[in-house]
RNA sequence: GGUGUGGUAGUUCAGUUGGUUAGAAUACGUGCCUGUCACGCACGGGGUCGCGGGUUCGAGUCCCGUCCAUACCGCCA
């Protein structure tokens, strides 16, 4: 036996026991005749004591440790005549009668501490040695019960964790696929899937009735902080089911996972959102609702009056930053910065301060009266002190930079707290995208979506008014899941195909088996499917998913630990029958 | 593919208008210290200033290229 305790859990009551820990060297504290060692595993810290005068041996030993050394002691639980008020078991110490050295440790290139003083280079390329720092280990604590307790739940509710496999061929997901050679059919190759999306559908079509799947997904676009090339999804589908049915089931998931993990009892019904709100009022299908500020249209007040910039519009919007009139030249060149760097893209920021005498100043007092800017100031609602904050340009992009601009007005404002949670669905997605280059439409959602029952006759006449059964939850801004109704009618799926500019051929050579397996008596489903780790994110409030992922791949998709990607042999390139070759500009 | 930021000791960073021997903290090593718990004190070792080129009497510092990291845009329908 290795250890009779861990390091968490020694307790004044075990005074007198003799236990066995093992753990590694924290820290040496070496004070002359004693020594001090903090012993650590992943259930705490426990303090080593060595007199010299007791066992000089024993402590001579015990300087010679080094940091991260794996040891054994055997000792008895002591009270501690100086009690450490920071840690669980400050209360007592082992007073050390037999140190066995385990394994000893090259010295670590970073502390090992909450405050570690690794960059997140170093801290990638030795992972292994990150993960055992208190608050990387929290975050996979945290992932493991959130995957739990959805497990509990889903099982609760007759749900059947069901796997699928991972070499398949492309789903039509959008993003692009990673794929697999196959040896044994030459020039063939695999994909790993965007997500179990078809299979998902054929386990309805077998009569699985409520499936579900914490399984890893892949594609191959390029990373962000919330983005990696595999990713996991809980991922859930049902038979019988109305988009109703499908909303209340997964919000009570998310209300199980709120009240077991972190406490909180949510008793409102999540607001439900439509798209077309959500992209007017916050210029996002992913609005932060912490906070309002919403949009304000302010395009018929403000044309007429002689300013170029507003006259020629499509879109003019406000938001009202409430108390911000007192902001400087200074703060505001900033914020017409921030509107205008490439990534935003804004060409301006008209600001108009609504000042505590009722007066109102504003960027643009040369075309506009008081009594227009009045005009404006009540329509957002503005109080005096209040600042309004005006974009304008054609419709979409400006929304979008709206949103941009009311977030980092969120951020100011501290209205973004990490402790506080507002969630949402946002529903009635459009069915159908135009691209307007390429003159054709695209899947909002996947091409499986079911359109709304009332909007089918539009399908025909007017495509992109036609409003999909789908849905997206959003949690403070974030995306945590989404999905949608299924067509389980394969004469609306054909319709659906055709609409995006499918071939009979090509649809039936790519979902030619979801069609044919629909012949037979598809009951209609739906489901949706969760980011697991941006939904764990969430909850441990990190800027980055890569925080809650063991092993995660860096910016440029790189595992930076093993090296991963790398070159294959020739061997292996010869079995295979491919050739490397570069790739044309 | 694009934009921004960064790359200096094992590590995190500072480094002035270009100027003598590139600093601090921490980690590491040695010594002292019997109640520390971020122990303390003293001393010490430790540098291809990412790499390549250029400007200059002289480059960590300026310019160009390149690599790496990172955030975002495109992309993720």
């Amino acid at each position: 036996m290795y250890r009779s305790k861990t390091c968490g859990e020694l307790r004044l009551t075990h005074v007198n026991e003799t236990v066995t820990l093992a753990g590694w060297v924290q820290r040496i504290r070496r004070m002359g005749g004693m020594t001090f060692v903090d012993l650590r595993d992943r259930y705490g810290i426990t303090q080593l004591a060595f007199n010299q005068e007791v066992n000089a041996g024993l402590w001579e030993q015990a300087n010679e440790l080094g940091r991260e050394f794996v040891v054994q002691v055997k000792g008895n639980v002591k009270e501690r005549s100086s009690k450490n008020k920071n840690i669980s078991t400050g209360d007592i110490e082992i007073i050390v009668s037999e140190l066995n050295v385990l394994n000893p440790a090259e010295t670590p290139p970073f502390t090992i501490e909450d405050d570690t003083d690794g960059g997140d280079d170093l801290r990638m390329k030795y992972r292994y040695l990150d993960l055992r720092r208190n608050v990387v280990r929290k975050n996979l604590e945290l992932r493991h019960q959130m995957a739990f307790e959805t497990r509990s739940y889903l099982n609760e509710h007759g749900f059947l964790e069901i796997e699928t496999p991972v070499l398949i061929s492309s789903t039509p997901e959008g993003a692009r696929d990673f794929v697999v050679p196959s040896r044994i059919n030459h020039g063939q190759f695999y994909a790993l899937p965007q997500s179990p999306q078809t299979f998902k559908q054929l386990l309805m079509v077998s009569g699985f009735d409520r499936y579900f799947q914490i399984v890893k997904c892949f594609r191959d676009e390029d990373l962000r902080a919330d983005r990696q090339p595999e990713f996991t999804q809980i991922d859930c589908e049902m038979s019988f089911v109305s988009q109703e049915d499908v909303l209340q089931m997964f919000e009570g998931l998310t209300k199980h996972l709120f009240k077991k993990i972190k406490g909180l009892n949510i008793r409102y019904d999540f607001p439900r959102m439509l798209y077309a709100d959500a992209m007017k009022y916050y210029g996002s299908d992913k609005p932060d609702t912490r906070f309002e500020m919403k949009f304000v249209e302010l395009k018929d007040l403000t044309e007429g009056k002689g300013f170029v910039v507003f006259d020629g519009t499509e879109y003019a919007g406000a938001i009202c930053a409430a108390g911000c009139a007192s902001y400087t030249r200074k703060q505001l060149d900033e914020l017409t910065d921030f509107v205008k760097r490439p990534q935003i893209g804004a060409k301006g920021l008209v600001y108009v301060r609504c000042e505590e005498n009722g007066s109102f100043k504003s960027s643009v007092d040369k075309f506009y009266t008081q009594d227009d800017l009045k005009k404006w100031a009540e329509r957002c609602h503005a109080k005096p002190g209040d600042l309004l904050l005006i974009l304008c340009g054609e419709t979409v992009k400006t929304q979008k930079q709206l949103s941009e601009l009311r977030l980092e007005m969120g951020t100011r404002l501290g209205m973004r707290g990490k402790d506080v949670y507002s969630c949402l669905w946002v529903i009635d997605f459009p069915l159908l995208e135009k691209d307007e280059e390429l003159g054709r439409f695209f899947a909002g959602h996947h091409p499986f979506t079911a359109p709304k029952i009332e909007d089918i006759p539009l399908l025909e006449t007017m495509p992109e008014k036609v409003c999909a059964n789908a849905y997206d939850m959003v949690i403070n801004g974030v995306e945590v899941g989404g999905g949608s109704i299924r067509i389980h009618d394969s004469k609306l799926q054909h319709k659906i195909f055709q609409l995006l500019g499918f071939t009979e051929e090509k649809a039936q050579a790519r979902f030619g088996f979801l069609m044919n397996a629909f012949k037979y008596g598809a009951p209609p489903h739906g489901g949706l499917a969760f980011g697991l780790d941006r939904f764990v994110s969430l909850f441990a409030g990190l800027d980055s998913i890569r925080d809650c992922i063991a092993f995660p791949k860096n910016n440029a998709g790189r595992d930076v630990m093993i090296d991963a990607p790398s070159v294959i042999d020739q061997e292996q390139l010869d079995e295979l029958g491919l050739i490397i070759r570069p790739i044309d500009d």
